[in-house]
DNA sequence: CGGTTCTTTCAGTAATTTCTGAAAGAAATA
DNA sequence: TATTTCTTTCAGAAATTACTGAAAGAACCG
């Protein structure tokens, strides 16, 4: 595919922006193009296009579906695997979050659990150690069920609160 | 200082995490420590605790510093610096968002922007595309836009906010 | 001052992560 | 079934990132 100036930069800062929060950069890059690309692509445009070995893009599109941010499509009269990416920044957000917390936050908790128990259990350990641990156990727990519920409301409603900003305190007293 | 198996897995699985989103190792096992340790605690101590280099330790407490998630604080009667970690969860996560924020964030923003702007200029360009990278800036405008207002919501009031959870959903019809 | 203690810098090394190319595998076609 | 086309795997290479140790720098002390 031909890139124009403004479609490469994209795909470069997001490479970019990949790498800064732990995916790599070939595999944004892929996700980008994808994002960008008026129609299904298959793997051998995208290597030709971002200049990457066939087999690593074969890597990152099975890591983007993986996470749900690609599809496999067949386009008619091709034999090829095709590919396309959810076009919604908002389901993009979603899945992201959701992949994030299912693959980090849910063990970080599970092991700041178990901390949290040793610690307990421990006579020898400092109070107030053991205090630290239970609160960042529980902050993380509070900040996780918050988001499970928030995921839940239906999105126009969140687009309407998002809008109302700072403005939805005035309903607590 | 000696660690106890609840204090080890703890800094275990914080470095881990760091890792996993951008944070070298150390640095975030540095900070596990320094948010466990019950008092200022200083860079030797660092050193023989988490068995790194030391100028490995003092990279790291310039860079914690650089978030503000770390203190430089004085003990009575030692010339030695010591470091004390922000205590409360909270104020840690907000303090992470606003880094994150100002050094990821705004030149993304920024970028995209330029990206659009580019994209509308040139005749060439496929119309979809020029909307879908105008979409994303917009997106991620608007996620950044609320953080601001909501990050000024009184902490007590963001408390209950987030306690009632989906329930905020009732305010908008 | 000269010596001592503590901190920082930075060039080089080590470790990790990412990517490549060759080869095998799978699916369609002739 | 043999051939072609497309996809995946994976061992090793390349690139990147993180860490170390030596040396310089800074602050204090006698």
């Amino acid at each position: 595919m031909k890139l124009n100036p403004a479609m490469e930069r994209f795909i470069l800062q997001w490479g970019e922006m990949g790498s800064r929060w732990g995916v790599s950069r070939s595999v944004a890059q892929v996700h980008a193009l994808l994002y960008l690309a008026p129609g299904p692509i298959h793997a051998d445009e995208i290597t030709d296009t971002l200049s990457i070995a066939r087999s690593n893009v074969s890597m990152c599109l099975k890591e983007l579906q993986g996470w749900g941010l690609i599809e496999l499509v067949h386009v008619m009269g091709d034999r090829r695997d095709h590919f396309v990416a959810e076009q919604d920044a908002w389901n993009l957000m979603n899945l992201i979050a959701e992949g994030r917390k299912q693959r980090e936050i849910d063990p970080l908790v599970a092991t700041l659990a178990r901390c949290r128990d040793e610690a307990a259990a421990d006579k020898a350990i400092d109070p107030g150690v053991a205090q630290r641990i239970a609160a960042m156990h529980d902050f993380i727990v509070s900040m996780s069920g918050w988001y499970d519920q928030v995921k839940r409301i239906p999105r126009p409603i969140l687009r309407k609160l998002m809008a109302m900003g700072g403005k939805v305190a005035r309903f607590v007293k």
